[in-house]
DNA sequence: CTGAAAGCGCTTACAG
DNA sequence: CTGAAAGCGCTTACAG
């Protein structure tokens, strides 16, 4: 393995009495190689831990075998999610992996970071920042002047100007809202994520075409802007009370928030989900075990991250055989999401009701 | 910026009439250039947007400015603070970050991963996979042989062979258990970590030796072994009632299994903190919303991924000054943690405990 | 099947 | 102050 005095492809040669090319062609795995020959580098390289220098294959072949990442708020369950999955995908399909965090969505220095990543001669370009605001309004100039093939991670308002794969957040809205429907709820409440977010958009739009669907209109008292926080999920509750004490079901528009909601819900002494449903977004480890379990909508976020890695390899392949990029029509992938029912909302069946009741003696008698 | 066509030095020596080493002396700020000459190459520069390509740039200095980070579940709170901070501090000194994600810490292949990096021609690593059963043991042999310099995060058993930065968890363990002996518990429980990770045990040992300190016995009996999950806090509970229904206070070792044995504490409906007092660790966002808000103990995490940065770019400039790396003691730094003190543990001081029964008012007066 | 030559894009001495 | 030469560690044609 590693030595201390770093060996080159001349040092292998010379122990192996051949030439430079010779180990080259044994490194790279060429057909046209003496068997004792080949038999004799492999010792040497065997018995000196010797590698090659990835930075000068890469400077002579154009192709650094390494994705840009670039991130935000891994402290967070989606992002970190997303980002597990990239890398993972990119192990296995041989990429190295340089990552970029960004402090805000909104100011990152987009510039820069593009700079600093092609300086590095990246294959590819991983862009995992939602879109906040106008932040990737980049996109359409800067966008297809980039040398290298790029993948947004995250949907995209209006028509993608760049390739894109995301979770269709309509869906999402509509998912929770329709369960909070059936649960028998007159008047359903949302609690969105800070409105310049793309992904808290959908949501909300998902929530408004749904109660549309059912006849029901989506008053603005009925809305409250959160900010993701378990606070503002907290407070969000408190507001929409005073403005509609008639709620009985509250969406929110991630889990954090909805374990606001219930959190205030408790000090209120409102039960959940007798009183009032609530549903959020993101089946956090934790969800399953907030009181009562959370009833939620799962987003496939690790899918969305390996398959951006298999897409910019493609995407890779591609530019280099055409020895630029390639100008077809950007594709925009939406994966589904999926509801997760559990004890926070009110079923359609009141059967399945009595299940919960019934959980407290099963769980009693647990070893 | 980036451009379709990659430019290199000799195109831009070309556009402003000047040789290669001119226009080298530019981009690397060095004095002897004259100022009509600097300004004709800054022009070409900035109207052509190049920039150098770090690989060449990389390869004849013998240095890339990259370090090697090696993680482990990114998905929990712990390892994503850490390398957060280790990103940010990593950017702001002028390296790049590539990261390797590790499935399971028990079974990594440090040899591939090592390899790897070195390959890459790293200039650092930080590992920073928290030591579980004797997945350090190559740190003794292979340690002290790297090319490089290398930092690990997280504490070690046994004195450290490489130089390394953690949270000090024999501390964790006093702080937690000193809080619940002096809310007036005359049993406390304790829910570890799984005990092959060299944390858990830690904090096993802080609450050992606070107990013999305070003349109580650490009997097996108070001992459940969990995994760091909410369900293993749930069982760990019911298991702890079940062996002694004594227990009116539980150390549960992450902010998860606390979260676990809250729940099992309202399915038996046990007043939390009048009848059982809770305390976690690592205060993960929620643990302040949950229910009741939870004490736990706080880590410097983001302290120890950015020490990790700047002792390794300590190390890496007195290794490169020597030309091999140094064989001084390593150096082992602990960081102390800090308890924060919330609603799920009864306090010393009686008066304190009004507070939070006067809470419910205060709250629902909230806007 | 194997080696001598050229070169990836840059920086480091070395002359002028 | 500036340029011609050499070379970082490798791979890619090109001869033999």
């Amino acid at each position: 393995m590693a030595q201390r005095n770093r060996m080159t492809i001349r040092d292998v040669a010379a122990a192996a009495g051949v030439s430079i090319q010779t180990v080259s062609r044994v490194l790279n795995n060429r057909p046209d190689v003496a068997p004792e020959t080949l038999v004799r580098v492999q010792d040497v390289i065997k018995a000196t831990g010797y590698a090659p220098n990835m930075l000068a294959r890469s400077l002579i072949q154009g192709r650094s075998h390494v994705l840009g990442v670039v991130a935000y708020g891994l402290e967070y369950f989606g992002p970190s999610r997303v980002l597990t999955a990239i890398e993972r995908q990119a192990a296995q399909m041989g990429y190295g992996i340089t990552l970029n965090l960004i402090l805000e969505p909104e100011t990152g220095d987009v510039d820069h970071i593009l700079d600093v990543l092609l300086a590095r001669q990246v294959d590819g370009i991983i862009w995992a920042i939602p879109e906040v605001g106008d932040n990737r309004a980049w996109s359409r100039t800067k966008g297809s002047e980039l040398p290298v093939p790029i993948m947004l991670v995250g949907g995209m308002a209006g028509r993608p100007h760049l390739p894109s794969i995301g979770i269709d957040n309509d869906a999402i809205g509509c998912l929770a809202t329709e369960h909070l429907l059936a649960g028998g709820a007159a008047k359903v409440g949302i609690i969105t994520g800070p409105l310049s977010w793309w992904e808290a958009q959908q949501r909300l739009r998902g929530w408004r075409m749904t109660l549309e669907k059912h006849g029901l209109e989506p008053a603005d008292s009925l809305i409250v802007e959160g900010d993701w926080t378990v606070t503002s999920g907290e407070l969000g509750l408190y507001r929409l009370l005073e403005r509609c004490p008639g709620i009985s079901a509250v969406f929110a528009s991630n889990d954090q928030m909805a374990l606001g909601v219930l959190h205030a819900a408790h000090r209120l002494e409102l039960r959940v989900p007798q009183e009032l449903s609530v549903v959020g977004v993101d089946n956090m480890a934790e969800a399953s075990h907030f009181w009562p379990p959370l009833t939620t909508v799962d987003q496939p976020l690790a899918d969305a991250g390996g398959r951006a890695v298999e897409e910019i390899d493609r995407l890779i392949a591609r530019t280099r055989q055409a020895r630029r990029p390639q100008d077809s029509a950007p594709e925009m992938t939406l994966l589904m999401p999926e509801l997760i029912v559990r004890q926070s909302s009110r079923l359609a069946v009141p059967i399945e009701l009595t299940a919960f009741d019934g959980m407290k003696q099963a769980t009693a008698s647990l070893d």
